[in-house]
DNA sequence: CCTCCAGTAAACAGATCGGTATAGTCACTG
DNA sequence: CAGTGACTATACCGATCTGTTTACTGGAGG
């Protein structure tokens, strides 16, 4: 990736996650980046293509982040769910204060064959699989339906975040995950 | 509100949820609708105008469609909590394939001045104090923190539904919510 | 030296955007 | 019967949209 088109994308990044994918077009973007159109259209192709590649960075760079910090807490199963909230937490304030890019993308993306949906639904996919791996280690009989509940939480917090609902609330679905966890660690230890 | 501004409303409700309020243009609403595009500006005076009255039908329909719901369900807090999540499961079918309407819109509406933010925020208090409503008659010492979770269960829920993360998410946030109620009742009974 | 490539600058294309203007039809109502 | 309000039909406005084109510049590598 050129240093244009890495300018690009990042401008891009800003401009989609904060006012929406259709409410920003290409001449913005360009000015933004302090590059031509043309530059634009010769490294990406078209505005779809440098959707999918937002996206795509998006998605790559968060799980990096998640990756490492899942890394720094160690092997203990509830601390390592701890941490993927805590990286959420961390994470919300500087690149998501306005909830997760994918569901916003998902909302203004209607046709499933739109070559950013496995994008979308792939991360989802993995966060459930990522949930659903750590509550296997807590707890192995129930892991798919704890699974599952780290997920709502998770996607909840986030949602939650990005409207204000109320305060803090990925700092209340990591307690509650944590009670989750110990309350089906405590029927089968 | 005439016939003709109230096709155009139903016609605009469908393409905005379906496909995004920036993808959608006036003249397509006035096809759809049978209508020409004076009609709507007389009626609504601006698109903006007309999003803000989308989304505040959908409210109010969504919550005169879960009051008949809470109705029907009687007193007991359990069976009421319960009921919150069958409409909800009811409702995603028919009206919320695509998930939280309020949650889409706001993915598209960057700027917090603009009208329908407050219709946004609203629904989203709404469903967090009737969901600590509910708690408080469950487990009155435990009400914040139990309408919190169960508020992110639900707007969780409603995220995997419309992404499809997995199966039935309604449902099981719907079982999740029950337990952590009936485990707020034990300590407190 | 010459070619390739990333890039700028700027004009242009056709379509669509939100919104307005003009003219006229129809049904109801005082 | 005159007036009013809801509506259709159609043309138009300037702005903006994605995308293309042409012409040119500067640096790196064989």
């Amino acid at each position: 990736m050129t240093p244009a088109a890495l300018r690009v994308r990042t401008a891009a990044d800003r401009l989609f996650y904060e006012r929406g994918i259709h409410a920003v077009g290409v001449d913005l973007i360009a000015a933004e980046a302090g590059v031509t159109k043309k530059t634009i259209y010769d490294r990406f192709g078209s505005k779809e293509q440098l959707v999918v590649e937002y996206l795509a960075d998006r998605d790559e760079r968060w799980r990096a982040f998640l990756d490492g910090r899942l890394d720094a807490a160690g092997p203990d199963a509830r601390a390592r769910v701890r941490a993927v909230f805590d990286a959420s937490l961390a994470w919300a304030g500087d690149h998501n204060s306005k909830g997760c890019s994918m569901v916003n993308a998902h909302a203004e993306i209607s046709d499933p064959a739109h070559p950013a949906y496995p994008i979308i639904t792939g991360q989802k996919a993995w966060m459930l699989a990522l949930f659903t791996g750590l509550a296997r280690e807590a707890a192995p009989g129930d892991a798919e339906r704890l699974g599952r509940s780290l997920t709502l939480l998770h996607e909840g917090a986030l949602v939650a975040y990005g409207l204000r609902v109320f305060p803090d609330p990925i700092g209340h679905a990591r307690d509650e995950a944590e009670a989750l966890l110990d309350a089906a660690r405590a029927q089968r230890p």
